[in-house]
DNA sequence: CCTTGAATATCGGTG
DNA sequence: CACCGATGTTCAAGG
């Protein structure tokens, strides 16, 4: 049976759906302790809670508030229901890392299973990868005159998202962010500069910070290592250029 | 009414659940159609998923794999409900950044709504914090006549872990990873080192990062940094010392 | 309010 | 399999 739903169900009925539920998406809402063990250890006693148990193994237990799942198993956990002191319990555990998670329900107020039918994989525009492919296309974007020479060029620091040409034939380390950068971008940059020198034995190289918003903390911090920034409104390229690239999915 | 189940309803009928849910957890399986636009930019055609609406505002639709929501809106978004084309929607929106949801549903399996009753708050321990608590506690299991000044020492760059004196009274910062590094830890921990190598005007100060495992990359950049560091197995403390932590609360 | 950094992060890509 | 870096990261803590 494909989709399966039962209201207060006895443990015992609970059972049967669960252990039935091969190749669906497990939905029990109840009353529950959550006892974890593993990367880390943890204990939440009995309280109302929704817990979901997909194909994959994928085990989520949600609290009434936000968007975080207060316990999980990830993808590829064996999933285990049994009867135990009257209560339905699900045994879940993993190697590699060795974890284990046990619920045990003190009352179920609702138990669903479904088979889903779903071929489709969601289509995003506007991330960072997007975004350094769109410097490369258009360098101009960042300065009159730069050409892109490579992308991800690996460093023993890290990778460098774009290294260019300036029109003076100076080179540019180009690092983008997606968001609002932190100290922590800057000490990346930093770093890429400084192996870049010693490679070129201190040759001039100049290194650009790129992202929506930049703040002020951030240029402070890049104007005292006598690097430079540019802010873009990815606003247009989400709008009309990442607009076309979802077209161009459909 | 509390609690409430339909099993294929009528879109008027799920539209009566949707908006009679307050204040409670709204669960919504069906095929839907859904489409971001925000921060990113996205689409996922029809296809049958599990939407959560939290009471907090928080949305989460979730497909048949992987621990990740596919689409989600974050707390505090504001979610309406209503008929178009005769279809389910759910329009959900934020403001501060910007952005927008919409769900339809071509066809509902099930829809259900639940006030959770639920008083408890999760117990974790084993968390990189508790971590430099151990090693505070005992130093000599990083270094022999290690002495612990300070934790969670502010500097220009943020904040280090620990801050102490070796047996020859030089000062050594510490980082704590819980988890493998990766070369950001290293770029972080050299922009420490700087910070106080300036405050105390070029004298020595010893960098040494602590972690379960370290890549063998990231060693390298450790040496090439004149870093040192030191791999433990936090096995023992997990379970143990953890174990214990955990007993506390209870 | 902003900034910082951890997370049982998860996840995809690459070598 | 290890490793690296992005994430519409989310989230809590501190200034």
């Amino acid at each position: 049976m494909s989709v399966r739903s039962i209201s207060n169900p006895a443990p015992e009925e609970a059972l049967a759906i669960a252990r039935s539920s091969v190749r669906a998406l497990l939905v029990i809402i109840g009353s529950c302790r959550v006892d974890y063990s593993g990367r880390a250890k943890s204990i939440l006693d009995y309280g109302e809670r929704l817990v979901l148990v997909k194909r994959d193994g994928t085990v989520i237990v949600h609290q009434e508030a936000l968007r975080e799942p207060v316990n999980w198993m990830p993808p590829g956990t064996k999933v285990k229901y049994e009867i135990e002191d009257g209560m339905l319990a699900l045994k879940a555990s993993r190697s590699e890392p060795l974890e284990h998670m046990h619920i045990a329900f003190k009352e179920i107020l609702l138990i669903s299973s479904h088979v889903l039918k779903d071929s489709q994989s969601i289509k995003v525009a506007g991330m960072e990868n997007q975004l350094v492919e769109e410097i490369a296309r258009n360098p101009g974007v960042i300065e009159l005159g730069l050409r892109v020479v490579e992308r991800e060029r690996p460093t023993i620091s890290g990778e460098i998202d774009i290294y260019g040409v300036d029109k003076n034939g100076i080179p540019v380390i180009i690092e983008v962010k997606r968001g609002a950068p932190s100290i922590n971008a800057v000490h990346q940059l930093h770093a890429y500069i400084l192996d870049l020198k010693k490679h070129n034995k201190g040759a001039r190289v100049r290194g650009i910070l790129v992202a929506q918003k930049i703040p002020e903390m951030v240029k402070t911090l890049l104007k005292e290592k006598a690097l430079e920034y540019k802010e873009i409104d990815w606003q247009f390229d989400l709008h009309a250029e990442g607009q076309r690239t979802l077209d161009e999915f459909g």
